[in-house]
DNA sequence: CTAGGAGCTAGAGCTTTGTCTAGGTCAAGC
DNA sequence: GCTTGACCTAGACAAAGCTCTAGCTCCTAG
């Protein structure tokens, strides 16, 4: 309710003051951090919201530019939610990209797991032969 | 089989010339690339297949350096079987993490979606009432 | 009243991962 | 013989996203 002061905001965010002042300067927020009559940043609930949001874009990918221009659609006020809904809708998209790439090449890397789990299985199995080790070539398979 | 020059390499792995080059620098390649006569690179099959698989290794958020470490194992030969599987589970986990994480984050999102879809869907069916637009503070739910 | 701790601004610095440039070699085709 | 295009090396540059520093202001506690 009252107020956070940016250490308390980076110490729920996760962020560091230095990140939170950073995105201030790049107009990542909302609205303008409230001050104190003293100069101190002076962050709401709501704030902390926002940054958690920009959190997640930030996380999933999106460029602190994107964000910006998201936050600048949202400041300007009602009127151009088609716009905000497009570019959502393109970052759904491309976290979704993101994930089926991320999917298939855990593939790849699972499968090269198992080879070589099943190769030093096998290793102690059978201790005599240490001949079977994964080649060069067989290691891009 | 024969062998391939940068450029052939280039078009068919996606890389630049110039990151091929980086990469060869950074000491990604399992074995150093042969050369022409001439100096310049002649790439086999293998060395495609090792880059394609660094390419997934990259792409799946694994760092240069991690990629070199792993490559010193392999051209160590046989013997670091354990490590170069520790290497990979590692990634494989982390690999998973994002992908959960980007799930995660898909959820917040695809929500916002369905939230402005919903309001826009709304705003033509009942076009006199345009005060229905999400606020800042329900923009971050 | 003084020391410590948290904040402030402006701006420099850093890391990663490439990209690009400059200046040069080489082989093929006209 | 000259041009063109692909390639070479070494090293400068770049973009993104923070992080850190310097130098200063406050407030609070001892």
């Amino acid at each position: 309710m009252g107020g956070l002061s940016i250490g308390q905001v980076a110490e729920r965010t996760g962020l560091s003051v230095h990140a939170l002042r950073f995105y201030e300067r790049e107009g990542l927020l909302a609205d303008p951090v409230r001050r104190e009559s003293s100069g101190r940043r002076v962050y709401s609930e709501d704030d902390v919201d926002w940054l958690n949001m920009c959190i997640k874009f930030r996380s999933s990918g999106m460029p602190l530019d994107t964000i910006r221009r998201y936050t600048g659609l949202v400041r300007q006020g009602p009127g151009n939610e088609a716009d905000r809904l497009a570019l959502l809708k393109s970052h759904q998209a491309h976290v979704r990209a993101q994930i089926e790439d991320l999917t298939e090449c855990l593939d790849v890397i699972t499968h090269k797991v198992a080879v070589y789990e099943q190769h030093l299985t096998a290793g102690t199995a059978t201790t005599l032969w240490s001949g079977n080790t994964p080649t060069q070539t067989s290691e891009a398979s």
